[in-house]
DNA sequence: AGCATTCAGTTGTCAAAGTCAACTATTTCA
DNA sequence: TGAAATAGTTGACTTTGACAACTGAATGCT
């Protein structure tokens, strides 16, 4: 069982945010629907043509109120029952027009509560804070979906959050201490540092708005001419097993050719087994092992090169 | 109005938060006690002696509702009701020792549920985020409260964390660009690089868990002998006006000149009002000022010293 | 093919939750 | 001092939610 600070947290968050979501239902009363009406009406807008059954799901609803639900929704002409296909057991269920047409007004009447209730008072800073944080707890909480994975440039703020996010991330899994947060993040400060544009390139694997890995390439430090270094790969746990590691790898290759260099090479520690198994797929080849005394633990680093 | 792009997003969350909470409420079925008697139990437990009027308010339940459940509970002597005091139209509450039996049971059911729910099928490192996310809801949106203000050393991940506040932070709110990132990233490289921990010491203020603001002391870059640098001061937009950045700066000029410091000089813009004015009151007189183009920006820099 | 099981949806019955207005006894404040 | 506000109660009502029993259709198993 998780800790017990963790729980109280997160039982506090719930009290206060079933508060806030309480508040946001009140401006609902002024409507001619009732606030569950308003739910169903918002799913069927969602989905297009659904059955009772998904809603109920979706939604948590009991069937039976469901049944009750729609049933009025449909004298009201605001739910059309179509003619049953595929599977007679279910009935498909769609908005009416005039059903599309309150689905909007209540879209965006929830629309203005929410904005005046949550981001209004906040600064632009602060709005982007509550965005993230929301956005991180449906990433987390939510069973993942198929989402298209983009890799872009940095974005201010990103370096940062790179660092933080992977001091953090070894520390947890691997047990390593503050002295890789340093290595680090003077190992960012020299990528920055490094001139040009011309063979250097950063990228951040971005999923639903989220940093959900990372890689870069620079001229490697001491190796011979023409040797690429790719540097500081990481996946977020969870984003874990959807190939992003790989994708980011060929993308580092794929400018590393591009750029003029002839052989790819990079540091990595043997205990990062599914790095490893990247690299290895990706073609590197292990050149160099020596065991060495870092961020706290006993380590076996390891030197792969990929030749052009 | 706010972003819809952002709004959508905090709608997005609303719902399905909404169904996350009726998740984990359907655990109550099993008991006697119904949902919102449970609430107002957990209330009552929490507060120690209260009003109907105070849970009411808190709870966001109507008077009316309330008053007949407290009837109930008081019929089933788990609440009791205390001599009315003071002000005679309200009637202070407390749970009788069969209630604090009762609000415990609940609680441990709480903690179980929501620690199998949410917490436990996350890895440590996810859970971490879990928790971080809905510390920074809470303290986004609830009343700020006074809490206890913490000056200590940083954690693992925190130096990555403060480049990459201070990087958004002063991007939103000056319009400064990734240069500005660049440079504090090597400049807390250099801090964290700078040799023993005589003389250097970096502090994170932490609020109810929160990072709400940093500073640290190193020796000066190119001044005389005997003189500290104070860098990277900087509170959280959310937690401003509370001191935080006077206590930092008294913090650093107190172990300047414990450590032997003969002065403390730092180096700032003049668009940055709030600190040049925590700067005034402590003592610092301006030294020097230069224009320059940083950042994206043109900006007066001003070095600021004071003398022990 | 035959039969038990599962699933989508409906209906009946209740209990609990929530809304609204009217009312008393205090307290506050202009 | 008197009007307005506050804490709490009571009555009347609607909506929500839970659960069991039921029909008709699909699925799975032997």
């Amino acid at each position: 069982m998780a800790e017990p600070a963790d729980i109280a947290q997160v039982r506090t968050f719930n009290r206060f945010y079933t508060r806030i979501i309480g508040l946001l239902e009140e401006g609902m009363h002024q409507t001619l629907h009732t606030l569950s009406e308003a739910r169903v009406i918002y799913e069927l807008d969602k989905a297009g043509t659904t059955t009772s059954a998904m809603v109920a799901e979706t939604l948590g609803m009991d069937r039976a109120q469901l049944s009750r639900l729609v049933g009025k929704l449909v004298s009201q002409d605001i739910v059309a029952v179509l003619p049953r296909a595929g599977d007679k057991r279910s009935v498909p269920l769609a908005l009416t027009r005039e059903g599309r047409e309150v689905a909007k007004h209540f879209n965006a009447m929830s629309d203005a509560k929410a904005a005046e209730t949550l981001l209004d008072p906040l600064t632009p800073f602060e709005q982007r804070d509550l965005v993230g944080a929301m956005r991180r707890i449906s990433a987390l909480l939510a069973e993942p979906e198929d989402a298209t994975l983009v890799l872009r440039p940095p974005r201010v703020g990103e370096i940062g959050w790179l660092i933080h996010r992977q001091a953090v991330l070894y520390h947890l899994e691997q047990g390593w201490n503050g002295e890789f947060e340093t290595l680090i993040t003077r190992i960012y400060a020299d990528f920055e540092a490094a001139p040009g544009t011309q063979g250097k390139q950063l990228w951040v694997a971005e999923i639903e708005g989220e940093v959900a890995g990372s890689v870069f390439v620079l001229p490697a430090e001491d190796g011979e001419e023409g040797t690429a270094q790719l540097r500081m790969l990481y996946v977020e746990p969870m984003f874990r097993g959807r190939g992003i590691g790989a994708r980011l790898v060929a993308e580092a290759i794929t400018f590393a050719k591009a750029s003029g260099y002839k052989r790819i090479m990079l540091w990595t520690q043997d205990c990062l087994a599914s790095a490893r198994s990247i690299y290895q797929k990706a073609g590197f080849v292990l050149a160099q092992e020596e065991r060495h005394h870092s961020f706290g633990a006993d380590l076996n680093g390891q030197y792969w090169v990929l030749e052009f």
